[in-house]
DNA sequence: CGTCTGACCAGTG
DNA sequence: ACACTGGCCAGAC
């Protein structure tokens, strides 16, 4: 455990309920840009019991990161809906669930 | 040392 | 929407 790992799980676990961000966005705000596969690699290796979100972090494009239909998937999807979040077809609309769709939910009040 | 491999990404066509 | 490219870099070998 380095404090590259330290502040990239502080950003994960600085998402919100109810909210997803992208591996990029995540990397980004632990202050390390362009890393996007430093946090994958870590979360590939993230112990079974650690208390971590893991599950909020997305590809930028909205798609679940894990193998389509694989169990660690399924969980993914599973816990997202439990906090409200929409998933379909393995994937999240950023525009609603993003941690930057301020506006969004400003004009529309979607999610809270 | 060199090579390969990722829960990735933005840009381009 | 899809395929490809070059960038990223820690670890395994």
């Amino acid at each position: 455990m380095n404090e590259a790992h330290a502040r990239i799980y502080a950003a994960i676990a600085a998402i919100p309920r109810g909210r997803v961000a992208s591996y990029g966005a995540i990397a980004a705000r632990a202050g390390l840009p362009g890393r996007a596969r430093l946090v994958g690699k870590l979360l590939g290796e993230t112990p079974e019991g650690m208390i971590l979100p893991w599950y909020r972090v997305l590809r930028s494009s909205g798609q679940v990161a894990l193998p389509t239909g694989s169990r660690g998937f399924r969980e993914q999807c599973r816990l997202l809906r439990a906090e409200g979040v929409v998933v379909k077809n393995g994937r999240v609309p950023l525009a609603s669930f993003g941690m930057d769709a301020n506006l969004d939910r400003a004009l529309w009040g979607m999610p809270d």
